[in-house]
DNA sequence: TTCCAGGCAATAC
DNA sequence: GTATTGCATGGA
């Protein structure tokens, strides 16, 4: 089998052992937390729910999401997860707001400079309008063009690429792996959704960066699984 | 104690 | 142009 046809046989092997994913995880109309919906691609339903997965976006930086839940609880509680409820804070209060999401000075700069760029530019949001804000890389703006914008453009992070490097795809740069996926996928936001959540679920629990090989459900077409 | 988490910008070479 | 470093909290 070439490299490219393993993409959809990837995502069905996932698909079978995790199961439907419900990214991004949200707070819906009378929920308490952030809470995935599976099979559910109606949200984000409302602008304050597209607004908020913007937000998660940023402060998942490098950070666990459980570290990140945190933060948004705490942005509620300070009446603070709105575009003016940001902007209205000096940048130190928002930090300690958000401090458990880590990095929080750095990342209180980034929702300043974002809710800036929010509140000039209603609806009209490019991926290159995003790289060029301070604190905007390509997974956060593509995961905020897929999960906020339903844009069918797939997000790259690290667990896709030690995944696929494990694997055996020659593909290395974010470029790179983004078109293999793009090119070789049907252009659906719903599909590069799932598919993306599933690379992380096996990530996190599996594929780690001491990997479990014996459990994973993509052992049979992994060169390094193989070799173990 | 050490390592790792749903990156990015600044700096070094 | 690529490699390294700083940013930081919290759980395993």
């Amino acid at each position: 089998m070439s490299d490219k046809n393993k993409l959809p046989l990837i995502y069905q092997l996932l698909l079978n052992r995790f199961g439907y994913q419900g990214w991004w995880p949200i707070r819906a109309e009378g929920e308490h937390n952030s809470n995935y919906h599976p099979k559910d691609y109606s949200f984000p339903k409302n602008d304050n729910e597209l607004f908020e997965i913007c937000v998660g976006a940023i402060l998942t930086q490098n950070t666990s999401w459980k570290n990140v839940e945190t933060a948004l609880l705490s942005l509620r509680r300070h009446n603070a997860m709105s575009p003016s409820g940001i902007k209205r804070l000096p940048a130190s209060k928002l930090a300690q707001i958000i401090h458990s999401s880590g990095y929080h000075n750095q990342k209180a700069k980034k929702l300043k400079a974002f809710v800036d760029f929010y509140l000039n530019n209603k609806g009209i949001i490019t991926r290159e309008s995003l790289l060029n804000l301070w604190g905007i890389g390509p997974e956060t703006a593509d995961s905020m063009l897929l999960y906020g914008y339903k844009v069918p453009i797939f997000v790259v992070d690290a667990y896709t690429r030690r995944i696929m490097g494990r694997i055996g795809f020659k593909e290395n740069s974010y470029g790179d792996i983004q078109k293999l996926f793009m090119e070789n996928l049907p252009a659906d936001h719903k599909i590069f959704n799932e598919y993306h959540a599933l690379l992380v679920e096996l990530g996190k629990n599996i594929c780690k960066s001491k990997p479990m090989c014996n459990y994973c459900p993509l052992k049979s077409i992994c060169k390094y699984g193989n070799l173990r």
